[in-house]
DNA sequence: ATATCGATTATCT
DNA sequence: GATAATCGATATG
C-alpha cells in the first residue's frame, strides 16, 4: 500500500504533505455522512465522479477537505485529517499564522500546522467556493493528489471522531508511527510527555 | 496534565 | 431556529 501527497501550486511556491490519517464515509447507511440524507446543493460532488474534491465549511470556522471515491451516483468518500508537511512549510506557516523557528520547537510547530481537517485546509488555502469540485487526479488541477512512493508502516484503525451518529465504526484509519496525526486520539507511551 | 467552552456561518428542518 | 466530519483559549488538578 502506498501513500500519497497533497500538492498545491499557490503562486510560485508548491505545497505539499503526506497523508497520514483520513476516515472514511460510506454514501448510504452512514448515519454520520452528509449524504446519508440524498443529494443537495452541498454534497453534489459526492455524486459525481471519484477522485474529486468535496470541500465544506464547519462550525462556523473551518473547511474540511474529501474526496469522492465511489463511481458516479454512489457518495462514498474520504475525508483528509492530517498531513505530514512535505514542501512549501514555511508558506503554509504564513497561511496559518505562526512562525516555524529554523531550530527547536520546529518539530511541534509542523505538527500544528496541518494536524487536523480545519488547519490542513488553512495551511493549504483550500477554501469552499474555489476549490469545491476540482479534479484530484490531474496535475493541470493545482489542487491534486499524486502517489510519492512512500512506504507507511503499521496502519492502525480506529473510531471516527467528532461525530455524534454512528460514531463507533472503525472507520478512521491512521499511520500509526506518525507523529502527524491529529490530536485527539495520540496513544502518549507512559511516561512520553515533555517536560519544562 | 486534562476538561470544558465559545466562536461563527452554511445548511437543513 | 437548531445543528455541525473543529480549533484554540481558558479553567482546573
Amino acid at each position: 500500500m502506498l501513500v500519497r501527497v497533497v500538492k498545491r501550486r499557490g503562486g510560485e511556491a508548491m505545497l505539499a504533505g503526506r497523508i497520514v490519517e483520513v476516515e472514511v464515509y460510506l454514501g448510504a447507511d452512514d448515519a454520520a455522512a452528509h449524504s446519508a440524507a440524498g443529494k443537495t446543493a452541498r454534497n453534489a460532488v459526492l455524486f459525481g465522479p471519484p477522485g474529486h474534491a468535496y470541500v465544506y465549511f464547519i462550525y462556523g470556522n473551518h473547511f474540511c477537505f474529501n474526496v469522492s471515491c465511489m463511481p458516479e451516483g454512489d457518495a462514498g468518500c474520504v475525508l483528509i485529517r492530517a498531513l505530514e508537511p512535505v514542501a512549501g512549510i514555511e508558506e503554509m506557516a504564513r497561511n496559518r499564522g505562526l512562525v516555524v523557528a529554523a531550530s527547536e520547537g520546529r518539530a511541534a510547530k509542523l505538527r500544528l500546522l496541518t494536524s487536523g481537517p480545519g488547519r490542513l485546509c488553512q495551511a493549504l488555502g483550500i477554501t469552499r467556493p474555489h476549490d469545491n469540485g476540482k479534479d484530484l487526479t490531474s496535475r493541470q488541477s493545482d489542487l491534486w493528489i499524486g502517489d510519492d512512493q512512500f512506504k507507511p508502516g503499521e496502519i492502525a484503525t480506529t473510531a471516527r471522531i467528532g461525530i455524534t451518529r454512528a460514531a463507533e465504526q472503525p472507520l478512521r484509519y491512521v499511520i500509526a508511527q506518525s507523529p502527524f496525526v491529529s490530536g485527539n486520539l495520540r496513544i502518549p507511551k507512559a511516561g512520553a510527555g515533555r517536560h519544562r
